[in-house]
DNA sequence: ATAAATGCAAATCGTTTGCAACGGA
DNA sequence: TCCGTTGCAAACGATTTGCATTTAT
């Protein structure tokens, strides 16, 4: 269970298991997919549980460290998190018209990521593919 | 030449072709692949040269709008561009340990691509794939 | 009791923006 | 001349950090 890994994490370093980080764990987790840290935040307030953004912040680097979540990317809003556990993966197709989001998976493309990364030596976690375009609607409005 | 597409959009627009736009394109697009904004301001004073560091964020944002460079990814220093010509389309690996970057091409995982954009009726234009893990020097260090 | 964690506000850092002076067209 | 552009410095927004106070161990 992720709680008992953060807790062997923490001992580990002499670090501590707060009641905040207790919070925030479980948030992260719940989130089952990708999250922001002004989310979490959210999500935590909302609940009237406490913790403060600068915890937030804090305890998601920690979180990262130990391996229980994962920096997606970075966008102008901020960094994506993801749960590393938990969740099943998939692409997005965005429509560079109407913005709509189009969410795929194809297992031969995830075999042959598995190749490339093989032949390049490199060990893959995780992949993000965005495949740019036009929608089916918008390819019929005309240009 | 790129020279020439960079101008046409400008006018299009009423915008207009200055000095430090002049400048500004040309050290991007010798950097012959990935730069980041405070890179290409250094190598402009370095060469003498002048534009200040809002000219070259503004016209950065130019040249990624008439698809001369794109945004790679941002990291905790910045942005990363790359010219988009001279360059033929490749994916990356990125190492979560060490940060290095793997570029590769696979012409199967293009292949793959479209035959799942079509099976979505989705035109697609173009993509960008990171595949995030351990780059081979990094797993030989011990976890 | 001791050292680490918290919350707050101030500090950072990359990037954007307001504005007066400047310069292509 | 008429706007768009420039450089500067101030503004921004996400994240980090210093510090006095609180709290886990």
């Amino acid at each position: 269970m992720e709680k008992k890994l953060f807790i062997t994490f923490l001992k580990e370093r002499g670090l501590r298991f707060t009641k905040e980080r207790t919070v925030i764990l479980q948030k992260s987790l719940s989130f089952n997919g990708h999250f922001d840290p002004e989310s979490l935040y959210h999500q935590i307030r909302k609940t009237g549980l406490k913790a403060s953004r600068a915890s937030v912040y804090r305890t998601l680097n920690l979180l990262c460290e130990c391996g229980l979540i994962e920096r997606v990317r970075k966008t102008d809003r901020g960094t994506i998190y993801e749960s590393s556990f938990g969740h099943k993966h998939h692409d997005h197709m965005l429509c560079i018209r109407c913005g709509s989001i189009i969410e795929f998976y194809s297992e031969p493309l995830e075999k042959i990521q598995e190749k490339v990364c093989k032949k390049h030596g490199f060990l893959g976690a995780n992949h993000t593919l965005e495949i740019r375009g036009y929608c089916k609607t918008c390819q019929k409005k005309k240009k």
